[in-house]
DNA sequence: CTCCGTTCGTTGGAAAAACAACAGACTTTT
DNA sequence: AAAAGTCTGTTGTTTTTCCAACGAACGGAG
């Protein structure tokens, strides 16, 4: 494994002596990878126990809604580090990762990065990483514009998560509208305008998400 | 030290034997604290190098904002935890922590628990918990309803920071409109209107919030 | 069964934000 | 210095949200 300036210039490595990296990157069971421009790293609704660390070129970390539609989350360049929380939380991805460029990545097992740490610590970037996706959810569907589209953010992300377009949410009404810091009686109508659409039905707390081709039957 | 079954129970010691527990307090220098309701036990601006555990009662992070108004963002219980993401990024608290009831604290030192961790596991937690403050300070802003009130939490937040009322933020209007997720000109407009009414003054990118004694004049 | 409390959808008016377009100030380039 | 481009504030119009209030549906409790 050769070590290039980027690990060593990356927050990951900080403070690391390079003559150290070697034996570190062999502990982290490190595997290098290299992609093309246009292929998956990652896909949505895998699971992984590594976290990436790009070493050259650029990935895109994306996110499809259960409608198909594709929007970039998030960058990473050399030296920067993707899906650690996901790895960290034993969680399945949300995003998928796309090599924007030409791109090499290592990926490097959070497991054994801890061993010899002890449970605590395990426990504490657990925690850590679980509440970072807490946060990244929220943010998701609270960066949207309209009350409307926070709405269909969200029925979408538990569409997904669900695995299928029914669903039932934890929620009520008031706890759906402050936890999208939205108005309750406009999401109520939102909700209404929706159904109205063919774009869902619900009842209570039980959605239904229809496909394009469901819709207006 | 006691070993209280809150601790047992509390998510940070999962899966850590009960007789292992007494030996781990040592190792965190842990401290233990009781408050009288209405104490402060951690205050904005301060620096804290160890997180909190709530053994007994309940404590609410609170935010105040540079005109001094208050609210709570968030509380904690027996078992749970508060100020971990500050400590390890080696940041001043930007909430102050208050008992709302009597309520006795463990305060746990976040760089001992990772010693003989290694600078790896250093790093992460630090990259983990920057990542959480950053996702929380958005989220703060964001949550709030109107252009209006999210530009005040983010410039009374900048003000806080640099510790005085005037201050440089590092975005142009449109950035800023992205990062609060609303409409440039609708903000320039909400700017401009705080301008009118002695809120604030400001000229490109550097801005001066006026105490209400300042304010008309 | 009736009473009561809660949740939810709906409505109407007031307020705010989104959107599009434009003009002036300032920068950088030529 | 002139030109091109960017950033910012402003305006007017449309759309959306907010807010307060109300009535229907539902589910216990007496």
């Amino acid at each position: 494994m050769e070590i290039s300036p980027c690990m060593t210039s990356s927050p990951l490595f900080r403070d690391i002596a390079p003559a150290d990296l070697a034996s570190l990157l062999d502990c982290l069971d490190a595997r290098e990878r290299a992609y093309e421009k246009g292929a998956w790293l990652l896909r949505r609704g895998e699971w992984t126990d590594r976290l990436g660390l790009v070493l050259s070129g650029t990935v895109h970390i994306l996110r499809e809604d259960f409608w198909g539609s594709r929007s970039i989350v998030g960058l990473a360049g050399p030296g920067e580090i993707f899906a650690e929380s996901y790895a960290l939380a034993g969680e399945p991805l949300e995003v998928s990762v796309l090599a924007a460029s030409d791109a090499r990545v290592l990926f490097l097992r959070v497991e054994t990065a801890l061993t010899g740490c002890g449970q605590l610590t395990r426990n504490l970037t657990a925690l850590l990483a679980e509440k970072n996706l807490t946060l990244t959810r929220k943010m998701r569907h609270m960066a949207r514009r309209t009350t409307r589209e926070k709405l269909l953010s969200y029925l979408s992300a538990q569409a997904l998560r669900s695995g299928g377009p029914e669903f039932d949410i934890p929620m009520d009404r008031q706890q759906l509208a402050d936890y999208l810091a939205v108005d309750r009686s406009a999401m109520s109508a939102a909700l209404g305008k929706l159904r109205d659409e063919g774009v869902l039905e619900f009842r209570k707390n039980h959605f239904r998400l229809l496909e394009p081709g469901e819709q207006d039957l």
